[in-house]
DNA sequence: GGTATAGTCTTGTCTATACAACCGGTGCGT
DNA sequence: ACGCACCGGTTGTATAGACAAGACTATACC
């Protein structure tokens, strides 16, 4: 039933409220937190924890002796998710496997190097591996690692652990970078993740960050046909979601 | 300098130091709040807002009457922002241009009228645009909408405005879903785009619910070689970049 | 006129306290 | 053996008040 919900949470309501009707507009400023707790009956921090979540949310912007606004609203933008590839099978009740293509030490190409912020040439760790679905390839996992923060990189064996599970678990990473697009994959992309056509394949580079620096560069390479990238996050949700049925 | 920083945000910073050190793992139970507010010499409120904080983070997670945890590592998944595509281009500093190739009402076909959540064959309204960055098509977007929740979706231009800002205006989005996958284009696509070739592309599926229901559904087609998403999240980020120089 | 200064309003941080809601265990009574 | 009430510990909500820090304005001074 929820009969009761919590003053802040009545408070978020009503401002967003107030929002939805066009009787604050973008930008424009609102009351103030004293104001807000004056009109609500409450206090100062309640009314500042609405504002608060609301911020959060992306809702409202506040500045310190200025006042809190309305927030643009071009600034929604959408949230997708990207997750580790043997848990999105797993959750999907298959099989994961992994079959390891090459472990070894390279030199750093220029695209490479930059990423990791290390010098063109120098020394990286460098993995392949073909992830499967059941058996049946869908994704070829490109990655490098810094050696630096990762020096037993190449004496693991990546069939109980993913390289992304392993190197999360040895430098928490912190902040995560992507880019995504659609490619033509090479005759050899294409013989190793077992193509019968050249397919467009959806690739993802993605750069981590661990609290000492730049640990690891991945491309993932997935066929078209056997991969889509689905994820779904709420924006100003957190209000209106538990209605009483 | 910084010279001072919040007692919370110091709180959170030796919290982090203690789950980075390996000495509170994974699902272990961390001292409760009021055993925080004595450690750090600080009330309760202060050392719950470090908690707070952390959760949202995804640090820990909490759960009343049984105590603050450590939260799964392996829940560490990264974000990617998916934004509208006139700010995009504009913050490239380039031009962009909307054409809008069709805007009429018809019956709903299967895939669309479950996307959102009307019977088949039901009256909806679609819009065709073609988006362009400094006159070169970007992305061909199909948009599906519910006449119910936005009747006058067929007297827009979508010149000045486009119709995901327009729907933003009128009905205030609460959550969207996405999908992502790299396909071939259809010849006509191909001709729309201006592509040489089938080239690949990537597709972005969004739908979108206000308050009042399921809004809209839109395809969103990008030529692979014009067209990266790129994105960037912290993860557990907020208690470590403002350090002193 | 231009520059300080003081004052006021805003948000930001922090404290101390109170009570509610929830979980788990303990022990009592049936 | 089972259910029930109770209790201590935990998180959740809310209050009233204090001071700090930033933004702006009006005033006084040179």
């Amino acid at each position: 039933m929820q009969v009761v919900i919590a003053k802040f949470e009545a408070i978020k309501r009503a401002l967003i409220g107030e929002i939805e009707a066009g009787r604050w507009l973008e930008h424009q400023q609102i009351p103030s937190e004293n104001a807000l707790a004056a009109r609500f009956g409450c206090s100062r921090m309640t009314a500042r924890r609405a504002l608060t979540e609301l911020v959060e949310q992306g809702v409202l912007v506040r500045s310190q002796g200025l006042g809190t606004f309305v927030a643009p609203f071009r600034s929604q933008s959408s949230l997708l998710t990207i997750r580790n590839i043997a848990d999105e099978i797993r959750e999907r009740g298959h099989r994961h496997r992994a079959q390891l293509l090459a472990l070894d030490a390279c030199p750093a190409d220029m695209e490479t190097a930059i990423a990791l912020g290390l010098a063109p040439q120098a020394p990286i760790y460098h993995s392949r591996l073909l992830h499967l679905d059941n058996d049946q390839p869908v994704q070829l996992e490109e990655r490098y690692v810094n050696p630096i923060l990762v020096p037993d990189y190449l004496q693991q064996s990546f069939q109980q652990q993913t390289p992304h599970e392993y190197l999360s678990s040895v430098a928490p990473l912190l902040q995560a970078h992507h880019q995504i697009e659609a490619i033509a994959p090479t005759p050899e992309q294409q013989r190793l993740l077992q193509l019968s056509h050249a397919e467009p394949c959806l690739r993802i580079c993605r750069r981590t960050w661990s609290s000492l620096g730049a640990v690891s560069f991945a491309r993932l390479l997935h066929p078209g046909s056997r991969f889509r990238l689905g994820g779904q996050l709420p924006l100003g949700n957190l209000s209106l979601e538990k209605e009483a049925p």
